[in-house]
DNA sequence: GAATTTATAGCGTTGCCCCCGCAATTAATT
DNA sequence: AATTAATTGCGGGGGCAACGCTATAAATTC
């Protein structure tokens, strides 16, 4: 299922996409354009897109926008 | 449990707060000082320095990095 | 083909993070 | 008590990437 990391870029390059594509999913899930998501958190429409394609790595602070306005949590987790 | 949060920006301060607390109390149970962590992690001292104290929003890449290093995870759940 | 949604390029601004330096704190040693 | 070492906090300058913004094009849906 997952391909093999070797170099700490590589997760976090890895990450970012499917941070991306969880946070598009989740989106979707809720009814929301990329347009309409953006006027709700006031953000740029552009900078959602990005993000979604993992073109960027994104902020913490974008991160929790995001959660507020999708209701979804972020979590840290010790193993 | 929690006190009251308004605004947004005061739910972002809070997670940065949190966030750096926590990853703070991490290093401290693997027994490393910021100095140490920063030499393994191959990042600056003062920026771990900052992060813990909540001094600005980190990228998810740094969070990325610290929980490889500091073997921990954070996962994104819905509601 | 029209309308809606999304991708992407380019440019400007902001702020993360690097790096250096110094002060404050604490603990250990003499 | 003084000194030394170890750890941490924080200020500031600088580089560069995140993000805002505009515009255009591509993709999707009707």
């Amino acid at each position: 299922m997952n391909k093999e990391l070797t170099t700490i870029e590589h997760q976090i390059k890895d990450y970012r996409l499917k941070l991306g594509s969880k946070i598009r999913s989740v989106r979707e899930e809720r009814g929301y354009s990329q347009e309409q998501l953006a006027e709700i958190m006031k953000v740029n429409r552009t900078t959602i897109s990005k993000i979604e394609n993992g073109r960027f790595g994104i902020t913490v602070d974008y991160l929790v926008r995001f959660s507020v306005f999708l209701d979804f949590e972020f979590k840290v987790v010790e193993k």
